[in-house]
DNA sequence: ATAATAAATGACACAGTGTCATAATAATGG
DNA sequence: CCATTATTATGACACTGTGTCATTTATTAT
């Protein structure tokens, strides 16, 4: 999180700021990203960022973060509703695709999630644990085979999502790669197998 | 690829520097590795290095691409025993674990795998597209709902293989977490949903 | 032995990093 | 109102790293 001394400063340097680092994620990943780039843009000292700012991790974190939230929220709503777990889950990916698509974080977005490394999860910091537990917490497993695989199955699930997700931000045909995602989900509840 | 110059280095000087290497990338991601401290292990100049490689990218795949080819052909022998996806998929995730264990190279391959973009394979270079290629000429569908599918099954099942895998490497108790595996496994082929 | 080919070297110019002592600005209260 | 204290801003500094290239050294072939 952003030091104090961020959090006071007045709306529109913050913005700048926000807005120059924004063009520096668009532009390659959080390791890549040169932090002379943004104070150069900002406008401000090179000190000045490390006033404000852990690391540039800490940054991009932050930019992130509010979006997160966001989809949290939504996903809560949407498993609430229903308790079907699929049907979120692709909820989730639309999100999440929206998201990347709104005109001005186009690249912004894109670049993020291109650049995840293997482990990085597509929701970060505590809005992932939060959405796990709405998850297991209000998922209808009355049609399940067996209701303690919950958990396991939830797991499959992101792995795919998130799969699809990495390979619509980098593609262009992203129609199709929503196709494929809703016969992969089509084939988790019913099998591939026949009989 | 290295360079030519390369190739032609004897034996030992050639050993001397894919230690370093190995090294250095078992300590960080291939992005903050540091040529420096590879050219000053391997006790050769700056210059070298760049008489020898690309890039610290080149070289890295270098270094990854023989265990590649190998899983590959182990791989594209397993399908061709018995056509079953599903088994050929688990023999490929103990494959890769095991490679991981293997002493010598604990932290690299982990490292390797644990710093993964996105968007990047397990398997690089052509050995994926090859595999690929196998799976689906040698799959024996015939016991599959929708034959066609067998590109989409087969994505799907790249996916929560990968994600297992990176799982194992970055975590500790790797036997709970292939248990689970081989039950999404299960889920995949039966179906998560009862009738 | 000499010429030609290949390999090795490290200085160079550049880009980026995080820190820190100091300067500028704002807030507080007597 | 000024003085003191707290907060914010600054950029030089010492580092570590990058890729290049003219030059030197070694090897090979004639």
């Amino acid at each position: 999180m952003p030091k104090q001394t961020f959090q006071n400063l007045p709306e529109d340097k913050k913005k700048k700021i926000l807005e120059a680092a924004k063009n520096e994620f668009s532009r390659v990943s959080v390791t890549e990203a040169s932090i002379n780039n943004i104070v150069t843009e900002a406008n401000i000292a090179r000190g000045s960022f490390y006033q404000y700012f852990e690391s540039k991790e800490d940054l991009l974190l932050f930019m992130v973060n509010e979006e997160s939230e966001e989809v949290k929220k939504m996903v809560d709503k949407k498993i609430k509703e229903k308790g079907d777990i699929f049907e979120t889950f692709i909820f989730f990916y639309d999100k999440i695709i929206k998201t990347c698509k709104d005109n001005k974080d186009k690249k912004f977005y894109k670049t993020v999630f291109a650049n995840l490394r293997a482990n990085d999860n597509i929701i970060l910091g505590k809005a992932k644990e939060e959405i796990y537990d709405s998850l297991i917490k209000n998922t209808d497993t009355s049609q399940f085979k067996n209701k303690e695989d919950l958990n396991i199955i939830i797991d499959m699930l992101n792995a795919i999502t998130r799969w699809t997700i990495i390979q619509t931000v980098t593609s262009n045909n992203q129609i199709d790669i929503r196709d494929k995602f809703i016969k992969q989900i089509e084939y988790v509840k019913m099998g591939i197998l026949k009989n």
